[in-house]
DNA sequence: CATGGGATTGACT
DNA sequence: GTCAATCCCATGC
């Protein structure tokens, strides 16, 4: 779970005509509280029990729709957390969307990620390799970077474990940015 | 069946 | 820095 949580930055999701990076994950198994999975097998987190490669969404506060890539066998509840893209294809898309105009507001959350590709709760245990969102290896032209590992954020249980994987350089990796990475980026433009 | 708490975001002081 | 919006579902009576 965390070899894929590492190896999903970098990798591109796809889904209704737009594209993104991930340039950040977050791990999450059962055997921690914060983990949906913590509390067993019922009807919210059966897909988190389910085969690997699917998606789970949820709702969050009400508003905002989580997208995870559920990993470990079958009977083993754990998933990545999809936080944070570097737009790609669709941009123009993702700004009907999303309302907003600058590239690295477009996707860099988890909620604005799912806004941004027009992923809804539908999508809920669909598969990642020939479902309607789409998985895909890292384009050849995606250059190496660093990963920093940090605490995840936003969650009160379990909150020391450094299940965070931020991809430096990237200015849509969501805030609060870990230590390191504004030392990573380009500063942003005068003007 | 009623209640409470979020794996967040955007607007505002 | 603070705060409200708002839906799903786990839990407890």
């Amino acid at each position: 779970m965390l070899e894929v949580a590492r190896a999903l930055v970098g990798c591109v999701v796809r889904h209704d005509g737009c594209a993104g990076a991930i340039v950040e994950t977050e791990a999450y198994h059962q055997s921690e509280a914060a983990c949906h999975a913590h509390v067993g097998l019922t009807p919210r987190t059966h897909i988190l029990f389910g085969p690997p490669g699917r998606a789970y969404v949820y709702r969050s506060y009400g508003i905002h729709a989580m997208l995870n890539a559920v990993c470990e066998p079958e009977g083993v509840g754990a998933a990545v957390l999809i936080r944070a893209l570097e737009p790609l294809e669709g941009l123009e898309r993702m700004r009907e969307r999303r309302g907003l105009e600058r590239r690295e507001d477009l996707c860099s959350g988890p909620g604005k990620l799912t806004q941004a590709l027009g992923i809804e709760l539908d999508l809920n245990g669909s598969d990642l390799a020939g479902g309607p969102i789409a998985i895909e290896p890292p384009p050849p032209d995606w250059p190496a970077s660093d990963l920093i590992e940090s605490p995840r954020i936003g969650i009160t249980k379990a909150a020391e474990l450094p299940w965070r994987f931020s991809a430096a350089g990237f200015r849509s990796v969501s805030r609060p940015w870990p230590p390191g990475l504004r030392d990573t980026v380009a500063p942003r433009a005068l003007g």
